[in-house]
DNA sequence: CTGTTAGCGCATTCAC
DNA sequence: GTGAATGCGCTAACAG
């Protein structure tokens, strides 16, 4: 493989000059770079990446940590990230930690060893590791969809005026018995929306009925488990709000199974949306988190980040999109 | 940060003596060897891989170029890869060419300026380039969903049976008007799926109507507007096969749109699955490819590959599975 | 405008 | 069982 002492030789110039007219890093007379680029050419050379980073402590790299690669959900994250890295001339280097605490640190540790500029974090559930050995060392971090520390830059969505304006929906539609399938107790993303829920109540003055609000753990399963006792209440709801994909598709199940017709004979709006939502049945009304952009807005403030290591934590909270389909029941005759 | 010099300091030990009890490379009394894990402890070593793989001229890192990563598609795949490469010690350089040739070109050549061991390679539709940049620096390569030479390692779907037993499913039903929308015209897996489809009727004494091979190329709107086509035919089909997941929404917005009724007024299965499909309406009958166990075996080719480059090129077929719903029209009454 | 040289952090050969 | 020394390929002073 041919290297620049190849180049310089082939050119009959130094190894600086060869370095310099790669790099545009001084003034080069235009022969003597015309010679080198035509070594350049001549010699095959690739230059080594690798090499330069040693050199420069910087690999332009940049690594992200994304559990549960496969959801469908973060597959615009990823573009987001991907585009928005590649822009600025950096490489991703992905690593899937599986929602797997100490796999998480392991795999930072990882990302540092091949020294990564910088790390985009999904924290899972227990990151404490990972962010102390992070933060230890220095490493610029932006923490992504699951904002748990307001002293570290973070980007995720608007989670409490997203779910009331669901719940407001519901209730400018007449429904007084709406209920909440709440995601996973004590995760960031589950306080919010349980909070969104209640404040969504408060504005339209229906009752805190404690019986509506039910645990589906984020989870199918259990959502659909969630819904089947609902439906058993003395006073059923109304209307539903499901609070991730995951625990709509349960939901879904759950009401199909009961045999209970959406939006007929109940309501159900949610968060997160799908891809190809057009064909469900019913087509859902929910909120869309803007992946694509929260991924894009994490890459920035990494950038910021890394380029000034003093800067002010940020956290940004990206509003979601509400999309207005059918099973909210705005389509069916009065 | 700590260096090997930093430990070898504090451990009263030689450089060479910290890096064989880090590496396992040759004996070390028990003593210093203890020694040197305690200074390694004390100065918070991290092991710098970029000097490693400038040392030893690799990286354990192979790179993944792939296009519209965001298709949900794909997140099994990189699940599949990322998993196999983790568990063989591999890190995943993610790069996104976007369907162009040229950046194609580009990132493969940045990939091999990063000196990754390996590169899997979902080609675009012009890979000549990228190809040949690769053979020439006899980089390890494995072309990935997209089989386009068998003079490389390669894995993908077996695509021909697979449409074969789409049709014969319907033929079985007493289907003899059976269309195919088929995909982007001149590209593998559409030349594959459509002998499949020729495959299936002649299997079960069907006609070929050259007006039931419609054109859908691989993308939505033109399935959209294919199937337009066909439900305005003088003898339009009762059965449509679509030939991947694009062209399948557009074919069911088509039908939405006409008044038809799937199964009832015609049946349809479909190439590709998609996730939460039990919602769509109605369930789709497809065939699913294994994409996750797509990414395995790819990263396995690619490691045998980097271990012995002169092993005979292998291309695996992955037998997808058909997965039975209620678009076919199995559970209607007769 | 150009060349010389000293590292970057580690693996490894050769000597002891 | 251990150490000294060289080189991996490149950047960045420093000197001219």
């Amino acid at each position: 493989m041919a290297t620049m002492a190849d180049v310089a030789r082939l050119a009959g110039v130094s190894i600086a000059t060869v370095s310099h007219v790669l790099n545009g890093t001084r003034a080069v007379r235009p022969e003597t770079r015309a010679q080198v680029l035509d070594a350049i050419r001549a010699a095959d050379y690739t230059p080594n990446t690798v090499a330069q980073s040693l050199a420069t402590a910087r690999t332009t790299t940049i690594g992200l940590t994304l559990s549960a690669i496969s959801n469908p959900y973060f597959g615009d994250l990823l573009l987001g990230v991907e585009s928005e890295a590649a822009r600025a001339g950096y490489t991703l280097l992905l690593v899937d930690p599986h929602e797997d605490p100490e796999l998480e640190d392991r795999v930072v540790r990882q990302l540092h060893s091949r020294r990564v500029d910088g790390v985009l974090l999904a924290p899972s559930a227990e990151p404490g590791a990972a962010l102390r050995y992070l933060a230890h060392r220095s490493v610029p971090t932006v923490l992504v969809d699951r904002l748990i520390d307001d002293r570290m830059d973070q980007v995720g969505t608007e989670n409490v005026e997203a779910v009331a304006g669901l719940v407001g929906h519901l209730a400018e539609r007449g429904h007084r018995r709406i209920a909440l399938v709440a995601g996973h107790p004590g995760r960031a993303t589950t306080i919010e929306r349980v909070e969104g829920y209640e404040l969504g109540l408060a504005r339209h003055g229906l009752p805190r009925d404690p019986a509506l609000l039910v645990d589906g753990h984020s989870e199918t399963e259990a959502a659909r488990a969630a819904v089947h006792t609902l439906l058993g209440l003395d006073a059923p709801p109304t209307a539903i709000v499901t609070a991730n994909n995951s625990m709509t598709i349960g939901a879904m199940q759950a009401l199909r199974d009961a045999g209970v017709e959406v939006p007929r004979d109940l309501a159900l709006v949610a968060f997160d949306d799908f891809p190809w939502a057009d064909l469900f049945a019913p087509r859902l009304t929910v909120v869309a988190q803007p992946f694509d952009r929260i991924g894009r807005e994490a890459v920035r403030l990494l950038l910021r980040r890394m380029a000034d290591p003093a800067a002010e934590p940020t956290t940004t909270r990206m509003v979601p999109d509400f999309v207005h389909r059918d099973s909210c029941g705005c389509g069916l005759p009065a």
